[in-house]
DNA sequence: GTGAAGGGCCAC
DNA sequence: AAACGTGGCCCTTCAC
């Protein structure tokens, strides 16, 4: 195929190159660097691309490092990139948006992606690789050489072929985006693309922002835990030696604590009837009788805090900005949860002593906002439950009116275990669980579970209903949507019970989980046009949960800010339901 | 040496 | 143990 383009190193090219695209209603949009991570590299080119030709702009020609976010020559460009005229497609524009806010100092707006259109089809049809040439593959069937993306872009001098590969990704978005977009329509995935494309710049922003952990306080709660492993590691293994069966001329035989198979071995040696697993539930009810099972327990926590919460997150720390850049995938589950990795700031502990170090620097505050049992209220909303809806229109204890209902009490005669009994039966419902299950999780003999369950549904017989249709239609649909028309397919053997048993579970849990996503992205696209300009940065978002930085002077518009984006953004979704948001104003990620 | 799989466990 | 959904990280084990 053959390429035009134009290689553009001069300030008048690009005012005219830029003017010639402003008359365009899509523009394809692409960057190259010599680096991954826009805090480590340099911004090589950027292509823009009519269809036709592609505009190829040598950044290096207009200045290096931070000159060229306030280089008056680039006014043309940023005009360009941030003007909501055109649209600017883009494949995983995460990353050239991340660029662009950081070396050219400006916000890409009207973005479309195709990376994460491909993906929402792709969830519908299975399972399929969704990097630009595999899409150009599977949509165009044409195969585009990506041979020259690991190519050195930090090069005196690029090659031919290197500005050839440059321009060929940006004029082919175009296309791409056509023939991705006829699907989009078809398959009914407008809504939730808008919200997908809306929220780049916001995750971008965030990703760049990242979050502030003050290392010395994490250092000295890793102190804690290590000198506890220490402790425990050396009084699990002296308890579990005793039931090795011979010392070795050496002494005492080590035994690998990390290792399943040693421990259950020794385990087993003295007389613990462990079998299968070795599972902290399946092992608590013999810690009562056996000290050294207690021991394992106690030993697999701190070591759990130590290996997995201790040094290697502080590794994380950008040096350039002192925080921690992690990388979130828009789209990390099929029902369009985030997931966050390098480090993973969904998985942090809780408790106290971690999230304490999670930080505003000095002069800021965060504000922490998260939605009050989401997940139930949006299935009280899908399945129109009047009784559900009536519980949370009052405002009453959730929990504590479902306990009333099962237990047929008064609402204020419920006792802190039958809510929190409720509380359980309320979250299970949510994942699908069925009667065996429950009666493990609650200790309860399967018929009394099953009359629990039996009293429960028939306290919310719409929900029931609801569920029971969700089970049923799998059966012939295969797929599940949330309310924003995310669509997920699931592939089962229809005569293995096991196998339909999960796609039914999947099916209910899906359209609840995959609503919350939808949520959650449409308030975070709210709040960033609503803080722009401010002091507040977007700096963790955790499923149902978003923190936000910002100069403690800001504080509370702020947090009136977080809160009205979640609640308008809940409330596009849920008509009968109300949504609530619970606020805190804190120095550390913590109440 | 490296990578995948399996087990376990952290979050929501 | 698990017929309770979604992720990622750490460690061991094992194949190449």
């Amino acid at each position: 195929m053959e390429v035009y383009f134009q290689l553009i190193g001069d300030p008048a090219s690009l005012k005219s190159a830029c003017s010639e695209l402003e008359r365009e209603e899509f523009i394809g949009f692409d960057v190259e660097t010599t680096d991954l991570d826009p805090y480590k590299g340099e911004l090589r080119l950027v292509q823009l691309s009519n269809g036709r030709e592609t505009k190829v702009v040598d950044m290096r020609a207009f200045g290096s490092g931070d000159e060229l976010k306030t280089a008056p020559t680039l006014k043309p460009l940023r005009d360009l990139l941030s003007s909501k005229k055109q649209t600017k497609i883009a494949h995983n524009a995460k990353f050239d948006t991340k660029w662009t806010r950081h070396h050219l100092g400006c916000d890409v707006e009207n973005i479309y992606d195709t990376y994460l259109a491909s993906v929402l089809i792709g969830s519908a049809d299975g399972e399929r690789r969704h990097g630009l040439a595999d899409v150009v593959q599977f949509f165009l069937g044409r195969t585009l050489d990506k041979t020259e993306q690991v190519s050195d872009w930090g090069a005196a001098e690029l090659s031919a072929s290197q500005i050839e590969y440059a321009a060929k990704d940006a004029v082919i978005m175009l296309e791409v985006r056509d023939r991705l977009h006829e699907r989009i329509i078809a398959d009914g995935l407008t809504q939730v693309l808008e919200i997908e494309n809306q929220c780049i710049l916001p995750i971008a922003q965030m990703e760049l922002n990242g979050i502030y952990l003050d290392e010395q306080r994490w250092r000295e709660q890793l102190a804690v835990v290590s000198k506890k492993q220490a402790v425990a590691a050396e009084e699990l293994q002296g308890m579990l030696s005793a039931g090795v069966a011979q010392a070795s001329l050496f002494g005492r035989p080590e035994i690998n604590l990390d290792s399943i198979d040693q421990v259950t071995n020794a385990l087993q040696n003295l007389g613990v009837p462990v079998e299968g697993t070795t599972r902290a539930g399946a092992l608590l009810p013999l810690a009562d009788k056996y000290p050294v099972v207690a021991k394992l327990l106690e030993y697999r926590q701190v070591a759990k805090a130590s290996q997995s919460f201790g040094e290697n997150i502080l590794s994380f720390i950008e040096p350039a900005t002192g925080r921690i850049h992690a990388d979130f995938r828009q789209i990390g589950a099929p029902t369009g949860r985030f997931s966050c990795s390098n480090p993973n700031l969904q998985q942090i502990p809780h408790e106290t002593e971690y999230r304490r170090c999670f930080t505003a620097p000095k002069g800021r505050k965060l504000v922490i906002a998260d939605y009050s049992q989401i997940e139930l209220r949006i299935l009280a909303d899908i399945s129109k439950d009047k009784a559900f809806i009536d519980a949370f229109q009052s405002g009453a204890d959730f929990h504590a009116a479902t306990a009333a209902q099962i237990f047929g009490i008064a609402a204020d005669a419920v006792t802190p275990d039958q809510r929190s009994f409720a509380k359980r039966l309320n979250f299970g419902v949510v994942y699908g669980i069925g009667v065996q299950r429950f009666a493990k999780m609650t200790g309860l003999s399967e018929s009394q579970a099953e009359d629990t369950l039996r009293r429960y549904f028939a306290t919310y017989p719409r929900m029931d209903d609801w569920l029971r249709t969700q089970a049923k239609s799998v059966l012939s649909d295969r797929t599940a949507r949330t309310l924003s028309g995310r669509i997920a397919r699931m592939r089962f053997n229809e005569n293995d019970r096991s196998e339909v048993g999960a796609a039914q579970r999947y099916a209910k849990n899906m359209p609840i989980q995959g609503t919350s996503a939808d949520i959650l992205k449409r308030a975070l696209r709210l709040l960033h046009d609503d803080i722009r300009g401010t002091s507040a940065k977007l700096v963790n978002i955790v499923h149902d949960e978003i923190l936000v930085e910002t100069d403690a002077a800001d504080a509370e518009e702020t947090a009136r800010k977080l809160e009205n984006a979640m609640l308008s953004a809940g409330r596009e979704f849920l008509k009968d339901v109300p949504v609530k948001v619970d606020l805190t104003v804190s120095d550390e990620w913590s109440k």
